[in-house]
DNA sequence: ATGGCCTTGGTACAAGGA
């Protein structure tokens, strides 16, 4: 079983890019965040002929979040249950056995801004949640664009970065936290290239010089630990025409 | 050259992203 996460920084544009990825790839599930459409913009007639069930939730313009997946998904849940949260960040679902959730994790913007208590209160809120689904689902996967960088070694420039957004002890204190409900990071499981992100920035040829963060996370729970096969950030989209700004990091499980 | 952005809404450019 192979399960994905990818923000497309608007599906309304990356769609094509989308349909070809998932047609080389193949996953099971794939989670997918900033789609920035509506409801009724979603576009789930092109993504079920090319064999996908979709389950979407979005708002105009930003956040936006859908969970694909080949067989039919149980137990929907669109956001944080118990959360007041007028942004569309969260969709968890059941595929084939295994508890699914994707998550566009806020970005903060700057340490003391309005923007980070926010993303600070949705994290409390997220862990408290999650207490509870790993309760009900011990097969857990949360995936999705975590805007937190959880070491100084997922920083391209961990000096100048230092105590940034993405990169504050707070932001990773959080982490640390979801890891303390028996998460694991599933690409921290295998021998990686140094100097591997998810994401780069659009400006300074960031790309072509390597220079990124690794933000976007697979984490799993100890039931399915020992079926995690594999873990890769896939960077051939990045190298598209209009690409995302962020990679499709996908995890295989046996069984 | 030692730096160079992208998307949305809306039609100029501000806001947000990370």
């Amino acid at each position: 079983m192979k399960l994905a996460t990818w923000n497309v920084n608007s599906l309304g544009v990356r769609l094509p890019q989308l349909l070809d990825w998932l047609a080389a790839q193949q996953p099971d599930v794939v989670v997918l965040q900033e789609t920035k459409l509506t409801d009724d913009k979603f576009p789930q007639a092109e993504i079920e002929a090319a064999g996908w069930r979709s389950q979407w939730f979005g708002q105009k313009t930003y956040n936006g979040v859908a969970l694909l997946s080949r067989t039919e998904a149980s137990d929907v849940v669109r956001n944080i249950p118990g959360f007041e949260d007028p942004q569309a960040r969260v969709i968890a679902a059941t595929v084939d056995g295994v508890r699914v959730v994707g998550a566009y994790f806020p970005n903060g913007q700057a340490p003391g801004s309005d923007k980070f208590a926010y993303k600070m209160a949705w994290l409390d809120a997220l862990r408290l949640w999650l207490r509870a689904e790993l309760a009900r689902h011990p097969r857990l996967v949360l995936m999705g664009d975590y805007n937190v960088a959880p070491e100084d070694r997922d920083v391209f420039d961990p000096v100048a970065l230092a105590g940034t957004i993405h990169c504050t002890d707070e932001e990773r204190a959080h982490f640390q936290g979801l890891l303390g409900l028996g998460l694991m990071d599933a690409f921290r499981l295998f021998e990686q290239a140094p100097r591997s992100w998810s994401w780069w920035d659009y400006r300074n040829l960031a790309f072509r010089k390597n220079q990124g963060l690794r933000i976007d996370h697979i984490l799993v729970s100890q039931a399915l630990q020992p079926a995690v096969t594999a873990c890769q950030v896939d960077k051939l989209p990045r190298k598209n025409e209009r690409p995302s700004d962020h990679a499709p990091v996908w995890v295989e499980l046996t069984g």
